[in-house]
DNA sequence: AATAATATATTGTATAGCATAGTATTATTA
DNA sequence: TAATAATACTATGCTATACAATATATTATT
């Protein structure tokens, strides 16, 4: 009971940070396409769901942050709608990763002396 | 309009750190009330509103994470309502900033190689 | 032929941050 | 003394996101 409270503050603590995980590796990888982030995510210790990874993608396209276009595998395989970074998105990151530092200064400034 | 959608993104990812930040400070000081916290977290750099602080508090409360009871200060003033860590809360919280710290990491992870 | 793996999309639910407004007490100031 | 500001908490409605579950389609394996 207490364990599901405590679940449920970790997918919490997941918004806002999984557009930070997407688009750090789409600046180290230049393009990637959404199973294979899964995969690349599981191997980092982030393990979610098809069902928030694709419309995140979905939505980081509408921000104008991500570019995409279809591509089918040479050597045959399901089409794959690949992701790369935009100019808005390169921009965005830096912002991004800005904040996401800013909240971990915080922290530890309130775990100090308050 | 694009300012808007980043900021709507940095009202998602305080998403659950509001609550490492209200039980890293009721660590340190060991009582608090909402107001007062207000007051701290602006210090840090972290604002966020009342019509977001109070709720948070009292699930905080309801979760079992924070004690909590009434108090009328001696030289008058307004009652307030104050919190401390309960011993659940404390052990949450060693997780929490576990899970916090695993988050971090991840991400320098997939900033590294990809 | 059946199953598993690869790959994406959609729908419905619950939750949390926010804006706003409301209530009440004390302190200040005109 | 009346008006305003500061202190302090609560309640309501809105929106956006993570998640579970389901659906769909293609290729590879058994």
């Amino acid at each position: 009971m207490n364990a599901e409270v405590y679940q449920k503050w970790l997918s919490q603590l997941r918004k806002g940070f999984l557009e930070l995980c997407v688009m750090a590796v789409l600046r180290q990888k230049h393009s990637s396409y959404g199973f294979e982030l899964l995969q690349i995510f599981n191997k980092a210790g982030i393990t979610i769901n098809e069902g928030t990874l694709y419309p995140l993608l979905n939505r980081m396209f509408k921000n104008g942050w991500l570019d995409s276009n279809w591509e089918v595998p040479v050597d045959g395989g399901h089409p794959r709608r690949f992701y790369r970074l935009s100019n808005l998105g390169k921009k965005q990151l830096i912002e991004m990763l800005d904040a996401h530092q800013q909240h971990n200064l915080s922290l530890e400034q309130l775990q100090e002396c308050a």
